[in-house]
DNA sequence: CAGCATCCTTCATGATACTG
DNA sequence: CAGTATCATGAAGGATGCTG
């Protein structure tokens, strides 16, 4: 995809930032409060450590995520939403209001 | 991926429907009203015919969007939303509003 | 605990050419 | 006009093993 972005597009924005399946998992994971690693890892049935800590480092960069470091023996790190990302907020709860009109995946509508 | 879906996730199964850097700005545009498959096209810059029908297909699968052939020379075809994709509306505008929030990726805060 | 390094797979997408 | 067919790519993700 060269460039998706049309001038007033704030949807294509919202896309680039929260790319591939598990980006916004993830974030739904933080709305509900800050995250160790290995907590955000076993919230996430499936997602390899690999993949969380990509996410992770793009949240970063983009603001949405900030990471707190803790000097103790064992290392203890803190990811938590920004204000930015707390405002992701109404955009995930958009996604599951819509999801409870979509009939099941399996069900078939007896004619 | 084996399973992102964890139960009540909502989110999960948004993300299902869809996936992909095209779907939803495809979906943006089906939102402005019914289009034609060129209509489409021309719509979203960058966007290969094969792409375009691959997700308008997908989503006629999931009852997001109507295909309606009109048998006319030249032919006609119309894609339009259903009523479950029209819901769909007010995730997109959760989207736009959260990305008016978003600093311009290129700019700097001046300090 | 919280990762990083390396290699490999999958999938959405792109490019190009062709048809009813 | 509205696609389909074929081949190729690139980024997200997975598996495994190792480190400060």
């Amino acid at each position: 995809m060269t460039d998706p972005c049309l001038p007033e597009c704030g949807v294509a924005r919202f896309l680039t930032l929260l790319n591939g399946p598990w980006a916004t998992l993830i974030v739904r994971e933080l709305l509900r409060g800050p995250h160790r690693f290995t907590e955000l890892r076993d919230s996430l049935p499936g997602i390899s450590p690999h993949t969380l800590t990509n996410r992770l480092r793009q949240f970063e960069r983009h603001g949405i995520v900030t990471r707190t470091t803790y000097a103790e023996i064992p290392p203890r790190v803190e990811y938590e939403l920004t204000p930015l990302g707390e405002g992701l907020r109404d955009v995930l709860d958009a996604m599951g209001d819509w999801a409870l009109a979509v009939p099941d995946p399996g069900a078939e509508v007896t004619v």
